[in-house]
DNA sequence: GCGTGTGAAGCTTTTCACAGCA
DNA sequence: TGCTGTGAAAAGCTTCACACGC
Protein backbone atom coordinates (compact mmCIF):
# COMPACT_ATOMS: atom_id res chain seq x y z
CA UNK A 1 0.00 0.00 0.00
CA UNK A 2 2.08 3.02 -0.85
CA UNK A 3 0.44 5.78 -0.18
CA UNK A 4 0.27 7.54 -3.65
CA UNK A 5 1.51 10.80 -3.84
CA UNK A 6 4.18 11.31 -0.89
CA UNK A 7 7.55 11.41 -1.95
CA UNK A 8 9.41 8.24 -0.78
CA UNK A 9 12.29 8.77 1.59
CA UNK A 10 16.26 8.45 0.66
CA UNK A 11 17.48 5.09 1.66
CA UNK A 12 20.66 5.39 3.39
CA UNK A 13 22.65 4.25 0.54
CA UNK A 14 21.20 7.49 -1.32
CA UNK A 15 22.39 9.92 1.78
CA UNK A 16 26.52 8.26 1.97
CA UNK A 17 26.63 8.97 -1.36
CA UNK A 18 24.81 12.84 -1.30
CA UNK A 19 28.16 13.13 0.41
CA UNK A 20 30.62 12.33 -2.25
CA UNK A 21 28.75 14.35 -4.78
CA UNK A 22 29.23 17.27 -2.70
CA UNK A 23 32.59 16.77 -2.48
CA UNK A 24 33.57 16.15 -5.89
CA UNK A 25 31.08 19.16 -6.63
CA UNK A 26 33.42 20.72 -4.65
CA UNK A 27 36.23 20.01 -6.86
CA UNK A 28 34.39 21.22 -10.06
CA UNK A 29 33.81 24.57 -8.74
CA UNK A 30 37.20 25.05 -7.83
CA UNK A 31 38.10 24.09 -11.49
CA UNK A 32 35.71 26.76 -12.36
CA UNK A 33 33.42 24.30 -14.48
CA UNK A 34 29.38 25.52 -14.09
CA UNK A 35 27.28 22.70 -15.07
CA UNK A 36 28.36 18.65 -14.36
CA UNK A 37 25.80 15.94 -16.01
CA UNK A 38 24.82 12.67 -14.29
CA UNK A 39 27.10 10.83 -16.90
CA UNK A 40 30.15 13.49 -15.53
CA UNK A 41 29.60 12.99 -12.09
CA UNK A 42 29.38 9.59 -12.34
CA UNK A 43 32.25 9.11 -13.67
CA UNK A 44 34.05 11.30 -10.97
CA UNK A 45 32.08 9.53 -8.29
CA UNK A 46 32.39 5.72 -9.38
CA UNK A 47 28.65 5.47 -9.21
CA UNK A 48 26.50 5.34 -11.54
CA UNK A 49 24.41 8.29 -13.82
CA UNK A 50 20.95 6.60 -13.01
CA UNK A 51 22.48 6.67 -9.36
CA UNK A 52 22.95 10.27 -9.41
CA UNK A 53 20.14 11.05 -11.27
CA UNK A 54 17.68 8.69 -8.93
CA UNK A 55 19.71 10.21 -5.78
CA UNK A 56 18.87 13.91 -6.53
CA UNK A 57 15.35 13.32 -7.03
CA UNK A 58 14.43 12.27 -3.90
CA UNK A 59 15.38 15.89 -2.48
CA UNK A 60 14.03 17.74 -5.94
CA UNK A 61 14.46 18.84 -9.27
CA UNK A 62 18.09 20.38 -9.85
CA UNK A 63 18.78 19.95 -13.24
CA UNK A 64 18.09 21.22 -16.53
CA UNK A 65 17.67 18.90 -19.60
CA UNK A 66 20.24 18.92 -22.62
CA UNK A 67 22.64 20.54 -19.99
CA UNK A 68 22.88 18.99 -16.53
CA UNK A 69 23.42 20.22 -13.56
CA UNK A 70 24.42 23.57 -11.96
CA UNK A 71 27.42 23.10 -10.14
CA UNK A 72 27.37 26.18 -7.60
CA UNK A 73 24.21 26.07 -6.78
CA UNK A 74 23.86 22.00 -6.72
CA UNK A 75 26.87 22.04 -3.99
CA UNK A 76 24.59 24.42 -1.84
CA UNK A 77 21.71 22.57 -2.11
CA UNK A 78 23.56 19.07 -0.96
CA UNK A 79 25.19 21.02 2.03
CA UNK A 80 21.55 22.54 3.31
CA UNK A 81 20.32 18.64 2.63
CA UNK A 82 23.26 16.91 4.20
CA UNK A 83 22.77 19.51 6.89
CA UNK A 84 26.50 20.66 6.71
CA UNK A 85 25.59 24.35 6.50
CA UNK A 86 25.57 24.63 10.05
CA UNK A 87 28.41 24.21 12.39
CA UNK A 88 28.84 21.01 14.04
CA UNK A 89 29.94 20.59 17.44
CA UNK A 90 32.50 17.23 17.82
CA UNK A 91 33.96 16.15 20.79
CA UNK A 92 37.05 13.17 20.56
CA UNK A 93 37.09 10.67 23.09
CA UNK A 94 40.21 8.81 23.40
CA UNK A 95 43.45 10.93 22.55
CA UNK A 96 45.58 7.67 21.50
CA UNK A 97 47.14 7.40 17.90
CA UNK A 98 44.08 7.45 16.09
CA UNK A 99 42.44 9.92 17.92
CA UNK A 100 45.05 12.50 17.11
CA UNK A 101 45.52 11.82 13.31
CA UNK A 102 41.61 12.57 13.37
CA UNK A 103 42.51 15.77 15.34
CA UNK A 104 45.15 16.87 13.16
CA UNK A 105 42.86 15.70 10.25
CA UNK A 106 42.47 18.75 8.20
CA UNK A 107 39.46 18.54 6.16
CA UNK A 108 37.05 18.48 9.84
CA UNK A 109 36.62 22.41 10.22
CA UNK A 110 36.26 23.15 6.52
CA UNK A 111 33.45 20.10 5.90
CA UNK A 112 31.23 22.40 8.75
CA UNK A 113 32.46 19.99 11.77
CA UNK A 114 34.36 22.06 14.83
CA UNK A 115 35.89 19.95 17.36
CA UNK A 116 35.38 21.94 20.48
CA UNK A 117 36.88 19.40 23.26
CA UNK A 118 38.97 16.15 23.59
CA UNK A 119 39.10 13.73 26.20
CA UNK A 120 40.97 10.67 27.81
CA UNK A 121 41.56 8.74 30.59
CA UNK A 122 44.99 8.47 30.87
CA UNK A 123 45.99 11.35 33.59
CA UNK A 124 49.53 11.58 31.62
CA UNK A 125 46.83 12.64 28.65
CA UNK A 126 45.05 15.28 30.44
CA UNK A 127 46.11 18.25 30.27
CA UNK A 128 48.02 17.99 27.29
CA UNK A 129 47.70 20.30 24.39
CA UNK A 130 46.50 18.58 21.25
CA UNK A 131 44.81 19.72 18.21
CA UNK A 132 44.24 23.05 19.64
CA UNK A 133 42.45 21.59 22.14
CA UNK A 134 43.37 20.36 26.36
CA UNK A 135 42.56 17.13 26.81
CA UNK A 136 40.07 17.19 29.61
CA UNK A 137 39.72 13.48 32.56
CA UNK A 138 36.41 11.53 31.16
CA UNK A 139 34.68 12.95 34.41
CA UNK A 140 34.22 16.26 32.87
CA UNK A 141 32.72 14.94 30.14
CA UNK A 142 28.95 15.29 31.25
CA UNK A 143 29.82 19.30 32.22
CA UNK A 144 31.80 19.39 28.81
CA UNK A 145 28.82 18.46 26.51
CA UNK A 146 26.89 20.41 28.36
CA UNK A 147 28.57 23.86 28.24
CA UNK A 148 30.57 23.48 24.70
CA UNK A 149 27.35 22.32 23.21
CA UNK A 150 28.57 18.98 21.92
CA UNK A 151 26.64 17.27 18.81
CA UNK A 152 28.42 14.46 18.38
CA UNK A 153 31.21 12.56 19.49
CA UNK A 154 33.87 10.43 18.03
CA UNK A 155 35.04 7.75 20.11
CA UNK A 156 38.64 6.30 19.61
CA UNK A 157 38.95 4.19 22.81
CA UNK A 158 40.20 1.01 23.17
CA UNK A 159 37.25 -1.66 22.94
CA UNK A 160 36.24 -2.18 26.39
CA UNK A 161 36.19 1.29 27.41
CA UNK A 162 34.08 2.71 24.24
CA UNK A 163 30.01 1.70 25.99
CA UNK A 164 30.82 3.38 29.57
CA UNK A 165 32.34 6.75 27.79
CA UNK A 166 29.85 5.99 25.40
CA UNK A 167 26.85 5.88 28.17
CA UNK A 168 28.62 9.19 29.73
CA UNK A 169 28.50 11.17 26.64
CA UNK A 170 24.53 10.05 25.83
CA UNK A 171 23.43 11.14 29.52
CA UNK A 172 25.13 14.53 28.44
CA UNK A 173 22.51 14.66 25.69
CA UNK A 174 24.79 13.67 22.83
CA UNK A 175 22.97 12.83 19.71
CA UNK A 176 25.42 11.26 17.50
CA UNK A 177 28.55 8.88 17.36
CA UNK A 178 30.91 7.75 15.62
CA UNK A 179 32.63 4.56 16.53
CA UNK A 180 35.93 3.74 15.81
CA UNK A 181 36.42 1.45 18.55
CA UNK A 182 36.13 -2.64 17.24
CA UNK A 183 33.08 -2.76 19.56
CA UNK A 184 29.15 -2.84 19.34
CA UNK A 185 27.85 -0.39 20.82
CA UNK A 186 24.48 0.40 22.66
CA UNK A 187 22.55 3.86 22.34
CA UNK A 188 19.20 4.88 22.78
CA UNK A 189 16.23 5.43 19.44
CA UNK A 190 16.73 9.06 19.72
CA UNK A 191 21.10 8.71 19.23
CA UNK A 192 22.10 8.04 16.22
CA UNK A 193 25.32 5.84 15.76
CA UNK A 194 27.92 5.10 12.97
CA UNK A 195 30.45 2.73 13.17
CA UNK A 196 33.89 2.42 11.20
CA UNK A 197 35.88 -0.99 11.54
CA UNK A 198 39.35 -1.64 10.16
CA UNK A 199 39.16 -5.37 10.55
CA UNK A 200 36.05 -5.50 8.68
CA UNK A 201 37.34 -3.78 5.71
CA UNK A 202 40.34 -5.82 6.01
CA UNK A 203 39.11 -8.57 6.23
CA UNK A 204 36.30 -8.28 3.88
CA UNK A 205 39.69 -7.63 1.49
CA UNK A 206 40.96 -10.71 2.82
CA UNK A 207 38.08 -12.61 1.74
CA UNK A 208 38.20 -11.03 -1.48
CA UNK A 209 41.79 -12.31 -1.98
CA UNK A 210 40.94 -16.03 -0.69
CA UNK A 211 38.80 -16.44 -3.45
CA UNK B 1 16.33 -18.58 -13.60
CA UNK B 2 17.89 -19.81 -10.81
CA UNK B 3 20.14 -22.88 -11.48
CA UNK B 4 18.27 -25.39 -9.12
CA UNK B 5 20.91 -26.74 -7.05
CA UNK B 6 23.64 -24.37 -6.97
CA UNK B 7 24.67 -22.72 -3.47
CA UNK B 8 23.68 -19.07 -3.92
CA UNK B 9 27.07 -16.96 -2.59
CA UNK B 10 27.11 -15.08 -0.02
CA UNK B 11 26.30 -10.69 -0.14
CA UNK B 12 29.23 -8.97 0.42
CA UNK B 13 26.98 -7.30 3.37
CA UNK B 14 26.81 -11.36 4.84
CA UNK B 15 30.98 -11.04 4.64
CA UNK B 16 31.11 -8.10 6.66
CA UNK B 17 29.05 -9.37 9.55
CA UNK B 18 30.94 -12.52 9.42
CA UNK B 19 33.73 -9.79 10.68
CA UNK B 20 31.80 -9.25 13.66
CA UNK B 21 30.76 -12.44 14.51
CA UNK B 22 34.41 -13.74 14.51
CA UNK B 23 35.04 -10.56 16.76
CA UNK B 24 32.53 -11.88 19.39
CA UNK B 25 33.33 -15.42 19.17
CA UNK B 26 37.28 -14.45 20.22
CA UNK B 27 35.60 -12.57 23.27
CA UNK B 28 33.07 -15.71 23.75
CA UNK B 29 36.14 -17.92 23.66
CA UNK B 30 37.94 -16.23 25.87
CA UNK B 31 35.28 -16.31 28.76
CA UNK B 32 35.07 -19.98 27.93
CA UNK B 33 31.69 -20.05 26.82
CA UNK B 34 31.30 -23.06 24.92
CA UNK B 35 28.45 -22.81 22.79
CA UNK B 36 25.94 -19.66 21.67
CA UNK B 37 23.09 -19.15 20.20
CA UNK B 38 22.06 -17.25 16.88
CA UNK B 39 19.96 -15.42 19.50
CA UNK B 40 22.86 -14.36 21.82
CA UNK B 41 25.22 -13.50 18.68
CA UNK B 42 22.28 -11.26 17.71
CA UNK B 43 22.31 -10.06 21.19
CA UNK B 44 26.29 -9.35 20.85
CA UNK B 45 26.52 -8.15 17.51
CA UNK B 46 23.63 -5.97 17.01
CA UNK B 47 22.36 -8.27 14.02
CA UNK B 48 19.02 -9.84 14.09
CA UNK B 49 18.93 -13.90 14.77
CA UNK B 50 17.83 -14.65 11.35
CA UNK B 51 20.75 -12.58 10.13
CA UNK B 52 22.73 -14.40 12.13
CA UNK B 53 21.49 -18.02 10.44
CA UNK B 54 21.27 -17.29 7.20
CA UNK B 55 24.67 -15.73 6.81
CA UNK B 56 26.15 -19.02 8.41
CA UNK B 57 24.20 -20.97 6.27
CA UNK B 58 26.09 -19.48 3.22
CA UNK B 59 29.02 -22.02 4.05
CA UNK B 60 27.71 -24.97 5.69
CA UNK B 61 25.60 -26.06 8.69
CA UNK B 62 27.44 -25.23 11.74
CA UNK B 63 25.23 -25.24 14.26
CA UNK B 64 23.02 -28.03 16.53
CA UNK B 65 19.58 -27.45 16.87
CA UNK B 66 18.29 -26.69 20.28
CA UNK B 67 21.73 -25.90 21.35
CA UNK B 68 22.80 -23.06 18.97
CA UNK B 69 27.26 -23.02 17.67
CA UNK B 70 30.12 -24.33 19.12
CA UNK B 71 32.43 -21.04 19.69
CA UNK B 72 35.88 -22.67 19.38
CA UNK B 73 35.05 -24.41 16.00
CA UNK B 74 32.38 -22.11 14.41
CA UNK B 75 35.41 -19.51 15.36
CA UNK B 76 38.06 -21.00 13.43
CA UNK B 77 35.87 -21.58 10.53
CA UNK B 78 35.25 -18.45 10.12
CA UNK B 79 39.01 -18.02 10.31
CA UNK B 80 39.55 -20.19 7.40
CA UNK B 81 36.30 -18.39 5.33
CA UNK B 82 37.27 -15.01 5.76
CA UNK B 83 40.98 -15.77 4.96
CA UNK B 84 42.52 -14.61 7.84
CA UNK B 85 44.11 -17.64 9.22
CA UNK B 86 46.76 -17.32 6.42
CA UNK B 87 49.42 -14.31 7.26
CA UNK B 88 48.66 -11.23 5.03
CA UNK B 89 51.40 -8.79 3.55
CA UNK B 90 49.72 -5.17 4.10
CA UNK B 91 51.94 -1.93 3.14
CA UNK B 92 51.07 1.19 4.85
CA UNK B 93 51.26 4.54 2.03
CA UNK B 94 51.59 7.08 3.90
CA UNK B 95 53.08 7.76 7.04
CA UNK B 96 51.35 10.76 8.50
CA UNK B 97 49.25 11.12 11.24
CA UNK B 98 46.75 8.54 10.47
CA UNK B 99 49.00 6.44 8.79
CA UNK B 100 50.97 6.41 11.78
CA UNK B 101 48.07 5.80 14.07
CA UNK B 102 47.38 2.70 12.09
CA UNK B 103 50.81 1.22 12.06
CA UNK B 104 50.38 1.66 15.86
CA UNK B 105 47.02 -0.28 15.97
CA UNK B 106 47.64 -3.27 18.20
CA UNK B 107 44.85 -5.09 16.83
CA UNK B 108 46.99 -5.74 13.09
CA UNK B 109 48.83 -7.95 13.48
CA UNK B 110 46.44 -10.19 15.75
CA UNK B 111 44.11 -10.58 13.02
CA UNK B 112 46.38 -12.42 10.37
CA UNK B 113 47.80 -8.94 9.30
CA UNK B 114 51.63 -8.39 8.92
CA UNK B 115 52.50 -4.69 8.07
CA UNK B 116 55.46 -5.55 6.11
CA UNK B 117 56.54 -1.87 4.51
CA UNK B 118 55.93 1.56 4.32
CA UNK B 119 56.27 4.66 2.09
CA UNK B 120 55.93 8.39 2.13
CA UNK B 121 56.76 10.64 -0.27
CA UNK B 122 58.34 13.19 2.11
CA UNK B 123 61.96 12.82 2.32
CA UNK B 124 61.78 14.43 6.19
CA UNK B 125 59.94 10.92 6.68
CA UNK B 126 62.31 8.91 4.79
CA UNK B 127 64.24 6.90 6.64
CA UNK B 128 62.46 7.10 10.11
CA UNK B 129 61.56 4.36 11.87
CA UNK B 130 57.66 4.17 12.08
CA UNK B 131 55.94 1.40 14.33
CA UNK B 132 58.66 -1.22 13.54
CA UNK B 133 59.13 0.16 9.99
CA UNK B 134 61.96 2.00 8.12
CA UNK B 135 60.03 4.42 6.32
CA UNK B 136 60.41 3.70 2.08
CA UNK B 137 60.52 6.70 -0.49
CA UNK B 138 57.36 5.98 -2.68
CA UNK B 139 60.36 5.21 -6.21
CA UNK B 140 60.62 2.06 -4.09
CA UNK B 141 57.30 0.60 -3.84
CA UNK B 142 57.65 -1.57 -7.01
CA UNK B 143 60.63 -3.39 -5.72
CA UNK B 144 59.17 -3.65 -1.92
CA UNK B 145 55.83 -4.75 -3.20
CA UNK B 146 57.72 -7.86 -4.74
CA UNK B 147 60.30 -8.52 -2.49
CA UNK B 148 58.28 -8.43 0.80
CA UNK B 149 55.79 -10.33 -1.51
CA UNK B 150 52.80 -7.16 -0.18
CA UNK B 151 49.12 -8.85 -1.17
CA UNK B 152 47.38 -5.57 -0.02
CA UNK B 153 48.20 -1.45 0.38
CA UNK B 154 46.35 0.83 3.16
CA UNK B 155 46.59 4.16 1.48
CA UNK B 156 46.22 7.29 4.00
CA UNK B 157 48.17 10.28 1.76
CA UNK B 158 46.26 13.35 1.09
CA UNK B 159 43.77 12.79 -1.66
CA UNK B 160 45.38 14.26 -4.78
CA UNK B 161 48.74 11.91 -4.07
CA UNK B 162 46.12 8.90 -4.23
CA UNK B 163 46.03 7.58 -7.52
CA UNK B 164 49.36 7.85 -8.90
CA UNK B 165 50.70 5.55 -5.94
CA UNK B 166 47.63 2.93 -6.07
CA UNK B 167 48.84 3.01 -9.81
CA UNK B 168 51.96 2.16 -8.88
CA UNK B 169 51.28 -0.58 -6.39
CA UNK B 170 48.87 -1.92 -8.99
CA UNK B 171 51.43 -1.84 -11.44
CA UNK B 172 53.81 -3.77 -9.25
CA UNK B 173 50.70 -6.67 -8.07
CA UNK B 174 48.85 -5.37 -5.34
CA UNK B 175 45.79 -7.36 -5.16
CA UNK B 176 44.05 -5.02 -2.53
CA UNK B 177 43.77 -1.59 -1.67
CA UNK B 178 41.94 -0.36 1.54
CA UNK B 179 41.95 3.82 1.07
CA UNK B 180 41.38 6.22 3.65
CA UNK B 181 41.58 9.13 1.31
CA UNK B 182 39.30 11.35 0.15
CA UNK B 183 39.21 10.42 -3.68
CA UNK B 184 37.61 8.08 -5.97
CA UNK B 185 40.51 5.56 -6.98
CA UNK B 186 40.95 3.64 -10.30
CA UNK B 187 41.76 0.26 -10.07
CA UNK B 188 41.60 -2.77 -12.48
CA UNK B 189 39.09 -5.33 -11.83
CA UNK B 190 41.27 -8.06 -10.40
CA UNK B 191 42.20 -5.61 -7.49
CA UNK B 192 39.82 -5.29 -4.97
CA UNK B 193 38.57 -2.07 -3.31
CA UNK B 194 37.42 -0.38 0.01
CA UNK B 195 37.22 2.59 0.80
CA UNK B 196 36.82 3.93 4.15
CA UNK B 197 35.75 7.89 4.04
CA UNK B 198 35.41 10.13 7.95
CA UNK B 199 33.74 12.74 6.23
CA UNK B 200 31.14 10.45 4.60
CA UNK B 201 30.46 9.27 7.96
CA UNK B 202 30.01 12.54 9.82
CA UNK B 203 27.75 14.05 6.87
CA UNK B 204 25.87 10.74 7.31
CA UNK B 205 25.22 11.60 10.91
CA UNK B 206 24.82 15.56 10.47
CA UNK B 207 21.98 14.68 8.08
CA UNK B 208 20.20 12.47 10.62
CA UNK B 209 20.53 15.06 13.45
CA UNK B 210 18.89 17.79 10.55
CA UNK B 211 15.90 15.75 10.32
C1' DG C 1 20.32 16.26 -30.07
C1' DC C 2 21.24 15.93 -25.16
C1' DG C 3 20.44 14.74 -20.63
C1' DT C 4 17.01 14.83 -16.84
C1' DG C 5 13.30 12.73 -14.26
C1' DT C 6 10.78 8.60 -13.52
C1' DG C 7 7.60 4.52 -13.92
C1' DA C 8 8.50 -0.21 -14.13
C1' DA C 9 11.48 -4.19 -13.94
C1' DG C 10 15.02 -6.62 -11.84
C1' DC C 11 18.05 -7.71 -8.40
C1' DT C 12 19.75 -7.98 -3.59
C1' DT C 13 19.02 -8.35 1.13
C1' DT C 14 16.17 -8.84 5.10
C1' DT C 15 12.49 -10.77 7.57
C1' DC C 16 8.98 -14.09 8.50
C1' DA C 17 7.46 -18.28 10.05
C1' DC C 18 7.78 -22.97 10.64
C1' DA C 19 9.31 -27.95 9.76
C1' DG C 20 12.45 -30.80 11.77
C1' DC C 21 16.07 -32.38 14.68
C1' DA C 22 18.72 -32.65 19.28
C1' DT D 1 11.31 -27.80 24.58
C1' DG D 2 14.83 -24.99 22.20
C1' DC D 3 17.03 -23.57 18.34
C1' DT D 4 18.68 -24.38 13.63
C1' DG D 5 18.10 -24.24 8.66
C1' DT D 6 15.33 -22.59 4.99
C1' DG D 7 11.51 -21.82 1.61
C1' DA D 8 8.71 -17.92 0.71
C1' DA D 9 7.31 -13.15 1.28
C1' DA D 10 8.58 -8.57 1.91
C1' DA D 11 11.43 -4.70 1.73
C1' DG D 12 15.08 -2.13 -0.08
C1' DC D 13 17.93 -0.64 -3.73
C1' DT D 14 19.62 -0.43 -8.50
C1' DT D 15 19.09 -0.46 -13.32
C1' DC D 16 16.55 0.05 -17.52
C1' DA D 17 14.57 2.62 -20.94
C1' DC D 18 12.11 6.33 -22.58
C1' DA D 19 8.95 10.56 -22.49
C1' DC D 20 9.77 15.10 -22.11
C1' DG D 21 11.90 19.70 -21.91
C1' DC D 22 15.95 22.56 -23.01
Amino acid sequence: MVPSRAARSAPPTTIRRLSTYYRVLGALHAEGRANASSRALAQLTGFTAAQVRRDLTYFGTFGKRGVGYAVAPLRRRLAAILGIDRGWRVALIGVGNLGRALLAYQGFGAQGFTVAAAFDNDPRMVGAAVGGQTVLPVERLARAVREQRIDMVVVTVPAAAAQPVVDRAVAAGVRAVLNFAPAKLQVPDHVELAHVDLAVELEYLAYCLSR
